[in-house]
DNA sequence: CCAACGCGAGAGAGCGCTCTCTCAGCGATC
DNA sequence: GATCGCTGAGAGAGCGCTCTCTCGCGTTGG
């Protein structure tokens, strides 16, 4: 196989097809886009020819007479960046729970023949850049993984008409479908584990309460203590970092020295609460058992390992996807949100 | 502003701004693309226009009369997935070192206006896709990023004759242009911090021989121990994870029970190593100095933090991009890799 | 036996844009 | 004063594809 054959100077076009095969450019389209009213013989014919000159239809000229493109933008939208703190974008990238999405949306785009543009939104320019890309029709929708509450993106996206999916229920009540864990039923399971694992002192780490994802962890946490009969539970708020989970640990501490259970509402706090307890002279989990939230690598590297409610990200990526190119094939459709069920994956912290 | 107006019924087209500013389609789109001969007057004309019509050119349409689509790919190449072991698709999203190339690349595409279609590879089918899907020129180029030596994508897409960059050094020599960290001279840091720290016996746990990285950091593990006058190091070889890099720790302690000093060719092994360091009784850095190799998060969240060599991986990632678009604009330009220097990062494991 | 019908295939009109070609207008040159 | 050259703008030809419209031909029912 020489270079030319794989690079010839003039690409191959449909019109060089239908001469091959002896027919109209019309047939070939048919047939390569499996229409079914073609004659076995012509079909087989056509076949040939698209195999002996290796065509393959130019995306450009197709999307523009079908206004699809057959891809969608994966959008990540952040806060601003600081100009110091983070010399390069996307913080988020870098996280392997967005690396999840990725895997599990890519599970169901690659057999539809779907591409995946990844874009990401951290401010007014890029915002407005993506909002114009959008509306040309570049992509045919959108997957918006927003990590803050405060982010006008599900409404502009909303707005727009254009098929969308958001990963996570958006802070502000938008007509999008999203796709979620069970927040308050994953609490329930790490409360569950540390009373029947004889714990009675139990304390909280939740998130940032202007995120959904948080405020619903812990209502559920207070719902779950509440049916075994504790109420005032104590708890401290973090940024949902390993820092600020170390952090908030030292203060729940100060606040109730003789805690014997936690439940911290991501496991990359946990892994900093885990810290903060074994400086503590603390032995896990002897004096003190931890539950984790998300099951994502830092829980297997924790020592000891942690006990972590698991979400099934790739499952909930892929149900993104599959919502999303239903709703690209008819744009009518209501948008149905999915929930999934969390489940409890036992280590050694609790 | 209403919905209608964020989608409006039938798009604004070149058409629409040229009646409004009155002009012909083509003065808009000279002032559109930046063309130098357009009378200021008109152009002013033609950009309140734009601005009144809210017009963005559509990009289908741009590239079927340019050849060029202002999106590149991002390709990742790996082995085939496991039935069993990996139920969705992309070990290597989750990679935090993968997020830190995504960050580095959209730092200059961005300001460049030039998309990324993230795509994977881990078959001959999705490889046999990705290829047609260049040939037709839906990107104007490719970066690649290999994870493993048998990777026949390297050849194929130099023998495309299309632009490509590659992530690291090639298995196999190829005429396409890549971007490293010098791997030997990292490794010699390792090697000085141990001998400096006053460490005389010093192992090593190397990645998978096969791999032109690993190979390479191995390489300069000897070459440095030898200038300070010890030949036979001891060594174990990896995959590259933490389970493995526990394992040849373990190996490694068998063959040499009073090691005490030790270079990991990656973070994510000396984690592994450590673990097994700290089980089989010893204390860090005390009785055993550890050196891994990244800098990558999973360094930072050790106990104790590894001093580790950094690679400037956003920054590789970005000269990435800005060699693709230069090889994109002259297509002739002869290949020219480049070669970052490492840092190294003090912290508490040696 | 003829009209009505259905199915398969070709003709041709664009989709929205870029870019070459052409030409008008105007100042400079001989 | 006629010609030349140059600048700026319009006309129009496609880029490669899809899809509607049309038409031919074989089949069937009255």
């Amino acid at each position: 196989m020489t270079p030319d054959a794989l690079r010839p100077a003039r690409p191959v076009t449909l019109e060089d097809v239908a001469r091959t095969a002896g027919v109209s450019r019309a047939t070939v389209s048919r047939v390569v886009n499996g229409a079914p009213t073609v004659d076995p013989e012509l079909r087989r014919k056509v076949e040939e020819a698209v195999e002996a000159t290796g065509y393959v239809p130019n995306q450009a000229a197709r999307s523009l007479v079908t206004q699809r493109t057959d891809s969608i933008a994966l959008v990540v939208s952040e806060q601003e960046r600081r100009p110091v703190a983070a010399p390069f974008v996307g913080r988020m990238f870098t996280d392997p729970h967005f690396g999840r999405v990725v895997g599990g949306l890519l599970d169901v785009l690659r057999p539809a023949g779907v591409q995946m543009v990844l874009m990401l939104v951290d401010d007014d320019t890029s915002r407005r850049q993506f909002l114009s890309y959008l509306r040309q029709g570049h992509v045919d929708g959108t997957v918006l993984v927003s990590s803050h509450a405060s982010d006008p993106l599900p409404r502009l996206l909303a707005e727009s008409g254009l098929p969308a999916v958001l990963a996570g229920r958006p802070a502000v009540t938008v007509p999008l479908p999203y796709v979620e864990v069970d927040q308050r039923a994953g609490a329930r399971m790490a409360v569950d584990r540390l009373v029947s694992g004889g714990r009675r002192r139990i304390g909280t780490i939740a998130g940032p309460q202007d995120m959904p994802a948080a405020r619903e962890r812990l209502d559920g946490f207070r719902d779950a203590l509440a049916s075994h009969g504790v109420t005032g539970a104590p708890w401290a708020e973090a940024d949902f970092t390993r820092v600020g989970g170390a952090e908030a640990m030292r203060r729940l501490l100060a606040e109730v020295p003789d805690l014997d259970g936690v439940f911290v509402a991501s496991d990359l706090m946990a892994q900093g609460a885990l810290q903060t307890l074994l400086r503590t002279g603390r032995r896990l989990p002897r004096d003190v058992a931890v539950v984790g939230f998300d099951d994502s690598e830092a829980a297997r590297s924790c020592e000891p390992a942690l006990t972590t409610v698991r979400q099934p990200v790739e499952e909930m990526a892929a149900e993104m996807a599959r919502l999303l190119l239903g709703l690209i094939k008819q744009p009518g459709d209501a948008p149905l949100s999915m929930v999934f069920r969390p489940t409890l994956v036992e280590r050694a912290s609790a």
